[in-house]
RNA sequence: GUGGGUGUAGCUCAAUUGGUUAGAGCACCAGACUGUGGCUCUGGGGGUUGCGGGUUCAAGUCCCGUCACUCACCCCA
């Protein structure tokens, strides 16, 4: 191969497009039922953003950054392309002063991130997240409303096989405490586990606890749980939190392991899983960041939110049959498509094509000089819901037969109101026939 | 970074113990009383077997190297 994308990117072909905008518009609509508002920051941001809002020991700043283009040797400007955008939107809330004009926001997002990894299923170096960040509130219902967005969103799509589980892990003084306690537990069986675990103890101690390997879940298993370890505040919230969360009636798990990768996250975390997504089994995951705004300088400010990856959606669409289903749905080809007979005739239907499309109508013709029958398999290949037919006839006449390509009955129409006919001939959804 | 799997036509895949001119389905193109799509039938175009080297009378097949894709570990959406 001499030409190829590079690893982890893809290209989305015109035949994937529209699957595509299904998921982004399903997603709007979705999202400001629920009053969010759109935002989009730009792809890169200076890389300090990241180290202080992410964490500098999480993998994605340690080693997944794409981080480039310093003007100066030494200074501290470089940037990076965006490996998540709670910290964008953050920042720029800030920097454009939301706040000051109204203390509480709900934003959205839909875009591509970048992060330097691995590729597998589900997983890409550029792929897509649909997200929301709703800033300015400690109020638990509002964990509430971005855990019932995300599985609206979900819903929208007809995606209804995700499961929802829940966890909190504290404010910064309660979780501190549970890892002293939990290190003080596991230090003795350090010898009896894995090699990962061993270097998680150091690194991120809560991460021991949704190891995979048998001898580290068995190690694991009596352990205190980080539940009874919240404070009083936190036991309060994450307390109204699941209250809320029966009352609609929406199916979760509580999850004690679950633990998340970002520094900023506080008090409750969550995650929606899929089957048949692989290794990769989260399709998205969210929860509360309150220190997050106040870490970047701006005020104390109590913040939830959540990302969705929509790469893994579009493989929970596909593997459930969801794709194929609202494909062969859709409509799709050119209201009108002219078929020419001779050569001489394509000036003149040219012109004609001009006219339709100036009247607003989707119309489309050959271009590859092929014969007339081929002409009408184009026309059926596109999907095309009427055909007309110009030759010489046609045009002596001044009038032309309109075919309906759905039930393959014509009419004879005057040339001059091609376009009215065509606007009111019945519109009937037309998929090529016999597929 | 590490480990497994896979690279043959646009796509999905065949090809015996190494043995003629590497095949099929789909897709594409063209025809089937010369101005009408789908369905059917007939015909056609299309391959540097990822790339490079080696063994052999002979390599898609065996060996070495390399690249790519893919799944998984880590981590995440």
């Amino acid at each position: 191969m001499l030409l190829q994308a590079p690893k982890g990117t893809q290209d989305l072909l015109p035949d994937q497009v529209p699957l595509w905008r299904h998921i982004e518009e399903s997603s709007r609509a979705v999202l400001e039922r629920f009053g969010y508002a759109e935002i989009r920051p730009p792809m890169m941001e200076y890389t300090g953003l990241f180290q202080r809002a992410v964490g500098e020991v999480t993998d994605i700043v340690q080693k997944e950054m794409y981080t480039f283009g310093s003007d100066a040797p030494g200074k501290e400007d470089t940037v990076t392309l965006r490996p998540e955008l709670t910290a964008p939107v953050v920042r720029a809330c800030l920097e454009n002063s939301l706040f000051a004009k109204k203390p509480f926001q709900k934003l959205y997002y839909l875009g591509p991130l970048f992060r330097h990894e691995n590729v597998q299923k589900g997983r890409l170096r550029q792929f897509h997240q649909v997200g929301v960040e709703a800033l300015g509130s400690y109020d638990p219902l509002l964990d509430v409303e971005t855990i019932e967005l995300a599985c609206a969103l979900l819903d929208g799509l007809g995606l209804d096989q995700y499961e929802v589980r829940l966890n909190s892990i504290g404010c910064p003084l309660c979780r501190q405490e549970f890892r002293a306690t939990l290190k003080a537990a596991l230090a003795p069986r350090l010898s009896g586990m894995c090699p990962n675990c061993n270097a998680r103890f150091e690194r991120n101690v809560f991460r021991v606890l949704d190891c995979k390997e048998e001898k580290c879940r068995a190690a694991t298993a009596g352990l205190p749980s980080i539940q009874e370890h919240l404070c009083g505040e936190c036991k309060e919230h994450f307390g109204k939190l699941r209250g809320a969360l029966d009352g609609a009636k929406l199916k979760w798990a509580l999850d004690p392991r679950l633990v998340r990768g970002f520094d900023y996250y506080t008090k409750t975390v969550y995650e929606l899983t899929y089957p048949t997504l692989g290794a990769q089994n989260a399709i998205g995951g969210g929860g509360r960041y309150d220190g997050l705004v106040e870490e970047l300088g701006g005020p104390k400010t109590g913040a939830v939110g959540f990302a969705i990856g929509l790469e893994r959606v579009l493989i929970a669409l596909t593997e459930s049959g969801k794709a194929a289903e609202w494909l062969s749905a859709r409509e799709r080809g050119p209201e009108i498509f002219l078929c020419t007979v001779t050569a001489e005739d394509r000036v003149r239907t040219y012109a004609l094509l001009r006219e339709l499309r100036a009247r607003g109508l989707a119309a489309d013709v050959d271009f590859e000089g092929r014969g007339h029958k081929a002409q009408m398999r184009t026309a059926n290949k596109l999907g095309a819901r009427l055909v007309a037919v110009l030759g010489p006839d046609e045009f002596t006449k001044g009038s032309v037969k309109l075919k309906d390509m759905a039930t393959g009955t014509e009419r004879e129409v005057p040339l001059a109101g091609l376009a009215d006919a065509v606007r009111a001939a019945p519109a009937v959804p037309s998929a090529p026939a016999g597929a």
